[in-house]
DNA sequence: GGGTGTAATTTGAACGATCAAAGTGACATC
DNA sequence: GATGTCACTTTGATCGTTCAAATTACACCC
C-alpha cells in the first residue's frame, strides 16, 4: 500500500502497473473467474501496491447501482421508544457494511413527504433500496414503493394489508407470553395488563400474548387498563387496576414508559416493586436498565440483519425466502 | 412534470426539449447569470416538464463533490446519553438537507477503525466531510483529518488540543450555572453536586458552573461526590452526601442518569423530590420527561445547524467565522 | 494445413454531468 | 469596411468505471 498518495489510484493506473488492460483489472474485481490465476495475482499485487479503491460514483454511473440504502429518521419525542430505533440504526448500518452497502438518512414531515423523498433520492442520489419503520394500517408508502418497483423491506409487519412484500418484525405476543408465563411461575394469581388505547396493531399484538397465556392457564381474572400513552398513562392505569375488584399483584406492560408509571404508582402506595409486586415493561430501553425494570428486549440486531438479507435478495432479482421474518424477543429480568 | 416516465430525464433530453445545448441547461442550474432571461425560462419549463433531476453520481464524477457528510454511529449502551446523539442525528440530517447535502452513516469499533473508515469512505464513496462526536483528550482522529486535509467539524470542543479547527459545543458550565442559580433563588442553602469521576472534560466543565456560581454567591458549603457513572452511582453519591456534615437540600447532577439515582435515594429515605429536596439532571433525556425530572437541555438542533454551517464554509474554501460555537443550554423545570 | 472452439484479454463506446475553449451575432469603434 | 468587444451559446474532452464486441493465442481435429 501507499504509493499513489496525492491523487487516488484509478483502474488505469493499476492496469499499467500490472501490465494488463483496465478491463482485466475490472474483471479481477468483479468476475475473478474470467481471469487466469497468474494475472489475477499480479493484478491483486498492483491493487495492493497502489492502494487502489474503486470509485463508487463512476461505477454507479455505469451500473446504476449505488449500494446505498435509504432510511428515514424520525424526530425524537416518541417517549422512550426512540431508543429502539437508535439501536436499529446502528445495527442496520453495521449489517449493511458487511455487504458493502451504506445507510443514508433523510427526514420527512409525514408519509406524503416520505414518498416525495423516495422519488427525489432515487432520481438524484440513486438510492438502491429503502428500509421502512413505523409501518401502520393502510400504509401508502408501501403501495407507492411497490408501484414504482423500488426495492424495500420494512421493520414492522403489514398491519391489515394484503400486498405481499418482504418484512421483518418482532413477535410482540411471544414477548408478553414470556413475561406472563414467568409471572405465573413466580406464583402470581392476578396478572394485569397495562396497554395503549385500542387501534394500534403493535398494541393489540402485545396484549394478545398476555391474554392467550392467561387463557390457556385457565386464569379467569384478566384485569387490564389502557388510558393513554406515557408514564402518566401508566400511573393512571395502574391506579385503576389496583382500585378494581381484582387488584393485580403483577403487571405486564406494553412499553417501558407505561411500566415506569406503574412502578411509580406502586411506590406511591408503599408497595415495593420486585418484593410485593412485579412489573415487566417492553423494549428494554436504557431507562429500564437504569431503574432496574424487568423488560422484554427486541432482537434488534437480528431484525437489521434480516432487513439487509431481504434487500440483498430483492436487489439480486430474487425473492427472499422466507419473504418475512417474525423474530422472538427475550425476557430481561431485573429487580421488578 | 411527468413525461419521461420509465427512464430518468437527462440533461440532453432537457436540452433537446428546450432547443438549446446541454451546457446551457447545466448553466441554468449552476450559473443562471450566464444565461439570458428568455432561454432561462424556456429551460426551466423544460426541466419542469420532463421532471428532470440532476444525477449526483455523474456530477460527482466530474466535480469530485458528493454532497455527502459522513457520521459515525455508536453502539447503544451509553446509558441515557445515546438519546442526545439520536436527536443530533435527526437535526444534522435536517440541516444537511436544507443545503442539498445528505448524511451517510458508518460504524467503527474504535478511533483507529474510524480513521480507516475515513480513508475508505473518501476513496470509494467520495464523502465530502465528516462530523465527529465524542471528542476526547488527545483525539487522534482530529489530527488524522487535519493531516489529510479533509473537511470536518466536531460536536464537542477540543479538550486540551492546540490545533485550531471548526467545532461546536454546548456550554456545560453555563448549564449548571443556570441550575444552581435557580436553586439559590428557590432558597436552597446547601446545594450538592453529583458528577463523574475526574478526568472527563465534559464532567469538569459541568462541575465548574456549579462551583463558580456558589463561589460568587459566597456560599461556603460545596458538598460534592463522584463515585461512578449510572443511576447506581448517583444513588451511592447521594447517600454519601446526605450522610455527610452538610447534607444538601438540592442536587445538581452531571447527567440524568445520575439524577435518577439521586431521586431514588431520596425516595428511599422518605424525602419527596420537588417538595423537600430538589434535583436537576443534565441532557433532558426522555427519561427525565417520563419521571418528571428537571433537567438541562442542550440546544441540539442549533448544534447541528452550526456544524453544517461550518462544513459548508470549509467546503467553499473559506474559514468559518467564528471558527467555533459554544452554545448555551437551557433549564427545563419539572416536578423535581 | 486449415478450420473450429475455447479461454484470456483488449478495444471502443457509453453512463450523465461539468470544464475549458471556441464559436456566433450584435453592436460599437476607428 | 475591417476590427474589437461583449453577451450568450455551443462543441469537444473528460471524470472512472463497466458493457458489448472484437481480438489474440493456442489446442484440437479431420
Amino acid at each position: 500500500m501507499a504509493a499513489g498518495e496525492r491523487s487516488r489510484a484509478t483502474l488505469n493506473a493499476v492496469a499499467r502497473q500490472a501490465n494488463v488492460s483496465r478491463q482485466t483489472v475490472s474483471n479481477v474485481i468483479n468476475f475473478p473467474e474470467r481471469v487466469s490465476e497468474e494475472t489475477r495475482l499480479r493484478v491483486l499485487a498492483a491493487i495492493e501496491d497502489l492502494g487502489y479503491r474503486p470509485h463508487r460514483a463512476a461505477r454507479q454511473l455505469r451500473t446504476s447501482r449505488s449500494q446505498v440504502i435509504g432510511l428515514r429518521v424520525w424526530p425524537p419525542g416518541d417517549g422512550l421508544s426512540g431508543v429502539v430505533l437508535d439501536h436499529f440504526l446502528h445495527s442496520l448500518t453495521a449489517s449493511a457494511e458487511q455487504h458493502d452497502h451504506h445507510v443514508m438518512l433523510f427526514t420527512a414531515a409525514d408519509d406524503e413527504a416520505e414518498m416525495a423523498a423516495y422519488a427525489d433520492l432515487t432520481a438524484t442520489v440513486g438510492v438502491d433500496a429503502f428500509v421502512l419503520t413505523h409501518t401502520h394500517h393502510d400504509d401508502q408508502r408501501i403501495r407507492w414503493l411497490a408501484e414504482h418497483r423500488l426495492p424495500f423491506a420494512t421493520f414492522g409487519r403489514p398491519w391489515g394489508s394484503q400486498v405481499s412484500y418482504p418484512w421483518v418484525d418482532v413477535d410482540g405476543a411471544a414477548g408478553t407470553r414470556l413475561a406472563t408465563e414467568h409471572l405465573l411461575r413466580r406464583g402470581h394469581q392476578v396478572i394485569g395488563f397495562v396497554g395503549w388505547p385500542p387501534g394500534s396493531g403493535v398494541g393489540e399484538d402485545r396484549r394478545a400474548g398476555w391474554l392467550s397465556t392467561l387463557d390457556s392457564a385457565g386464569i379467569g381474572h384478566r384485569p387490564e387498563a389502557a388510558v393513554f400513552d406515557g408514564a402518566e398513562g401508566g400511573r393512571v392505569a395502574a391506579a385503576r387496576l389496583l382500585d378494581g375488584d381484582h387488584p393485580p399483584t403483577a403487571f405486564v406492560c406494553a412499553s417501558d414508559s407505561l411500566a415506569v408509571g406503574v412502578v411509580t404508582e406502586l411506590r406511591e402506595r408503599g408497595r415495593h416493586p420486585g418484593a410485593d409486586a412485579s412489573v415487566i415493561g417492553f423494549d428494554d430501553t436504557p431507562a429500564a436498565g437504569v431503574l432496574g425494570l424487568s423488560s422484554i428486549a427486541q432482537p434488534i440486531a437480528e431484525v437489521a440483519a434480516e432487513c439487509v438479507r431481504h434487500l440483498r435478495a430483492v436487489l439480486d432479482g430474487e425473492t427472499p425466502t422466507p419473504l418475512s421474518s417474525l423474530l422472538p424477543p427475550r425476557l430481561v429480568l431485573r429487580q421488578t
